[in-house]
DNA sequence: GATGAATGAGCCTTCATTCAT
DNA sequence: TATGAATGAAGGCTCATTCAT
C-alpha cells in the first residue's frame, strides 16, 4: 500500500504536463524555465524532477500528449470514411482544426520537433511517425483501388499536404484569421485531388 | 566621411554578417554567443553593437542577406520561363535547390522564422512576403490566361507549395538524402497541376 | 520490546551502514547521496534518519565501524609480540594492511577525517586517539625496558610511524603499486628503529 | 595598447587568489561558494571565469600559488646547507613552519590534493612532485657521500619525512599548540638520522 | 515503524549587453 | 572607432531533510 496513491501521482503528473504546456506554449521551450512551470503547477522545482527527467523530457511528454489527443481523433475519423477524396478530406479537416484550435502548441510542435535535429528518440517522434501512417495507408488504399494515379510518391505527397495544412494554419494563427476549417479542408482537398489545371 | 571610412564599414558589416551565419548555422541561434561570433568575425564583442542592435537584430540580418540572395536567383529564373507549368517548375526548383544546398540556413528559418511570433516587423518577414508575391504573380497570371481554374485560393495554394517543399527538403535533409532536386522539382509541379486523381 | 525487534533493528542498521561505507566509499562523501545509500541498503531515504541524525553522523558511523575493526586486530596482534622492535613492526604491518586492503576507506579517512576540523567530537575521533594509545603504550613500555633511548617524544614518534606509513600507502594505491605489506612494514620499522646514519 | 592595463589584470588576478585562498581556507573547497568568492574579491561572479575556467582550476591555481611560496624558500635553503643532517632539518624547518604558518592551506592541501585522485594533471601536482624530487636529491648525495647507509629506500624514507611532518603540524594545529618548529625540526631530524634505538 | 513525495535553497556556469579606456 | 573587461541576472538541476500517509 503505498504512502501516497497513485491517483495523487497521476493528479500531479497531469498538473505538471499541464503547467509546461502552458509555459512552454506562452513563452517558447527555451525562453520557459522550469520554476515558471513549478510555479504554474504550484509545486516545487524539485518536484518536476521527480516526475520528468528533464526539460526536455518534459517537452517531449507535453508533444505526446498532444499527438496521442490527435491520433485519438483522426484514425477514427479517417477510418470512417469511405474513399480517397473523404479520407484525405477528413485527414485535412482534423490536422487543420487541431492546428488551428491549438496555436500555440502548433507553433511549438513547428519550432521544436521540425526545427531540431537531436530529438532522435522521443516519445513525440515516434508518434509523428505513426501520424505520417495514417496518411500513407489512405495513399495505399487509393492506389490499390485504383482512385489516383499509379507512380504517385507518396512520402512526397505527405509532405505537401502536411507541410500546406501547417503553413495554412500558421498563416491563419498569425493572422487572427479564424477561417473556417471545413471550407479550408475542403478547399486543400481538391487541389490535392484535382491540381489547378483546368480539366482537359 | 571619407570613402575608405564607408567601405571599412561595410567591410565590418560583411565580416559580422558572414560570422554571424556561420556560426547560428553551426550551433543554432539560441546556442551561438555574440563572443562566438565576435571570434569568427575576428572583432571584438563590442563593437558587433555599434552595427546591430541586439543578438535578435542580427539574426534578422543574416536571414535578410539569406533571402535576398534567393529572390535576386528566384525572380529572372521564373520571369524567364513561358507559361504556369514551367514558371511553377521554376519557382520550385530554385526554392528546394537553395534549401537544400544550405540546410543549416533552411534549418534556422524554420525554427526561428516559422515558428516565432514576436519577429513581427523584421525585415526578414518583409522578405519573406516579397517571395510570396513572385508566387502570386504567377497565379494571377495563370488564372488570367486561362491555364489554370477560376476560383483557386491563391494563398492557400502557395502554402501548400511552400509548405510542401520546406516539408519534404526539411526530411530530405534529415535523412542526408541528396535527392536530385530537379526530378523532385518536377514531380512536385506535377502533383500540383495535375492533382492526384486519374485523368477522367 | 520484543526481541525480534531489537535484531530488526540492529539488522537495519547494519545494512545501512555497509551501504553507506560502499558508496561513501565509491563516490566520497560529498557526491554520496542519501538516496544512493537508501536504495543500496534497500530502504527509503526517511527511514535513514530515524537511524542517523544526519549525513554527517552517518559518515562518523562509518568510520568508527572501520577503527573497531582495526582495533580487534591491532590491539591483540601488538600484544602478542615481545620486544619493542617486533611489536612496531606489527603495529606497522597492521596499520598498513588495512589502508592497503581499503583504498576506498583510506581515501574517505583521510580526506574526511584528517581534513576536516569541525569533526570535533566524533566517535571517529575518539577512536583515532584509543589507536594512537596503543602506539603510545609500546613507546612507553620500551622506555622503560631500555629498548629506546630516553627523551624521545613520544607523540612525535607516533606522528612519525603513522603519517611516514598513511603517506606511502597513499602512494602506492594511486599507484596501483601492490607492494609487499610485510616487506614495507620490515623497511620501515628499520628505519624508525634504526634512522638513516651508518652504525657507528 | 590594451584598453585595460596589464596591471589591472594582474590586481584583479591576484585579488580573485587571495579571496579563493581566503574562502576555501575558510569554509573548504566544496562549501565555498563562487558567488562567496566573487564577494570577497569584489568583483561579479562572472568575471571569475574570465580569470579561471572553473572552480576546479580556481583550486588548482591557489595551491599552485602555495607551492611556489614553499619552494621559493625551501630550495635555497636546503641548498644554503652542508651535510645531510643539516639539509635534512632545513627542509623539515621549512616544511613544518609553512604548514604551521598556514594551517588552512594546510588542511586544503591535505584533504584536497591528499584526498583526491582525479586531480590528475594540474599545476599543484607537479609541484608536488618538484617539492618531493628536493628531498630525493638530498638523499641521493648522502648515499653518495656515504652519510647514510644503502639501500635505504628513499621514496619510503620521504614518505616517512612528509607524512611525519604533516601529522606532527596538523597535531598541532588542531591542538592550537603552537610548538617551536625550530625544537621540532631538530627533534624530527635526529629521529630520522639517529632512529630510536639505544646506540650500540 | 516505514515510505517516498515534497520542499526549496543553493550551486556552478553562461552570456547579452554596457562602458571605461 | 574599437576593445574586451565587467556585470549580474538567470537557469537547469541536485539533494539533505521533513512529514503526511
Amino acid at each position: 500500500m503505498p504512502a501516497i496513491s497513485a491517483k495523487r501521482t497521476q493528479d500531479r503528473t497531469d498538473a505538471i504536463l499541464d503547467a509546461a504546456q502552458r509555459i512552454f506554449v506562452e513563452r517558447g521551450y527555451q525562453a520557459a524555465s522550469i520554476a515558471d512551470i513549478a510555479r504554474a503547477a504550484e509545486t516545487s522545482d524539485g518536484l518536476i524532477y521527480r516526475y520528468f527527467d528533464s526539460k526536455r523530457h518534459l517537452l517531449d511528454a507535453v508533444l505526446a500528449v498532444f499527438f496521442h489527443r490527435i491520433l485519438a481523433v483522426l484514425e477514427p475519423q479517417v477510418a470512417a470514411q469511405e474513399g480517397f477524396a473523404n479520407k484525405l478530406r477528413a485527414l485535412i479537416r482534423v490536422h487543420l482544426h487541431v492546428l488551428m484550435s491549438d496555436p500555440g502548441l502548433c507553433r511549438l510542435f513547428i519550432s521544436e520537433v521540425r526545427g531540431v535535429t537531436d530529438f532522435a528518440e522521443s516519445e513525440a517522434k515516434k508518434l509523428t511517425r505513426r501520424y505520417g501512417a495514417v496518411f500513407l495507408g489512405v495513399i495505399r488504399a487509393a492506389e490499390a483501388s485504383g482512385e489516383i494515379r499509379t507512380g504517385i510518391d507518396a512520402p512526397m505527397l505527405r509532405d505537401l499536404v502536411f507541410g500546406g495544412v501547417e503553413h495554412f494554419a500558421w498563416r491563419a494563427i498569425s493572422a487572427r484569421n479564424k477561417a473556417s476549417v471545413e471550407a479550408a479542408a475542403e478547399a486543400f482537398a481538391n487541389l490535392i485531388v484535382d491540381g489547378v489545371s483546368c480539366a482537359p
